[in-house]
DNA sequence: GGTCTTGTCGAGACTCAGTATCACTGCGCA
DNA sequence: TGCGCAGTGATACTGAGTCTCGACAAGACC
């Protein structure tokens, strides 16, 4: 868990340096799986823990692994901004409203589409993104039974 | 602009009074066209010509005018939340990086698309968001320019 | 191992978007 | 005319994210 998480691989391949504190933060990202999760949950966590992680330093150890892309910034639908733990590749997200578990999905053909709106409308697309949201499995069977 | 302004009919149909300070934030909001903005520039703008109208209102009437569907909410590429005035119907946005207009798009086949992802992730899905960023026309033309 | 450079660190002050509260105003209606 | 209530401005508050600065530690080099 601790040497072999990806988010710390990433950072290394990178060429960033792997201080205690981005091996502790990438672990923390990492064991919540395929969950979003907030910065401030993450500040949080690094306080309950008693780390003694600095809040500036989770923010930066989050800049830094969005920018390698090891972790990528999703918006809820409540306007909050929230991260999920992914891989480099292109792709896109389902996100749950109820429990904010993720389930990342391949680009579906929106490169085309994204041509087509390009050929359409005469803007130059540098970046797309698709989110979806709605209820995981779990979740809508919670719902069902509650 | 005053009493023609779809943003002000909007509120109208949705059955809100139209209060001087709602009416002018949205003579405001039309005046920017399909430019996006964020609530600073607003508050900014309603500051710099002396309206007279509190931070508080504009919020509450920003708020008002995303619930009615009149205005819509974007993440841009920093992060930061702007808005844009709409057509209430179903449709995504393209934005541009450099001058923030935006150009809006329909449905585009995606609502196949997220039944297709339902199928395949479980998942149930209530609501998709696609923003397309990049650079207008004019941009492209300005960026070659410089 | 010792030293040096430089990236990273924690603490804490700061900024700023957005919210909550409260007393006041003015419109609609009986 | 009086009442109720939606809407308002002012202001305090909250909380996310940034900035700064002195201290520290990782890694390169000898």
């Amino acid at each position: 868990m601790t040497a072999g998480s990806p988010l710390v691989a990433a950072l290394d391949h990178a060429g960033h340096r792997l201080t205690g504190p981005r091996r502790a933060i990438a672990d923390l990202i990492a064991e919540r799986g395929a969950s979003t999760f907030t910065a401030a949950d993450l500040v949080a966590d690094v306080r309950s823990r008693r780390l003694g992680i600095g809040r500036a330093t989770v923010f930066r150890a989050i800049d830094l692994l969005v920018a390698v892309g090891a972790v990528e910034r999703v918006d809820l639908r409540t306007g909050e901004h929230a991260y999920v733990a992914c891989v480099p590749a292109h792709h896109h997200h389902v996100i749950c409203s109820r429990c904010a578990r993720t389930v990342e999905i391949g680009d579906l053909g929106l490169g085309a589409l994204a041509r087509d709106v390009a050929r359409r409308t005469g803007y130059r697309i540098d970046e797309h993104r698709l989110e979806l949201h709605g209820l995981c499995p779990a979740c809508q069977r919670a719902v069902a039974l509650a």
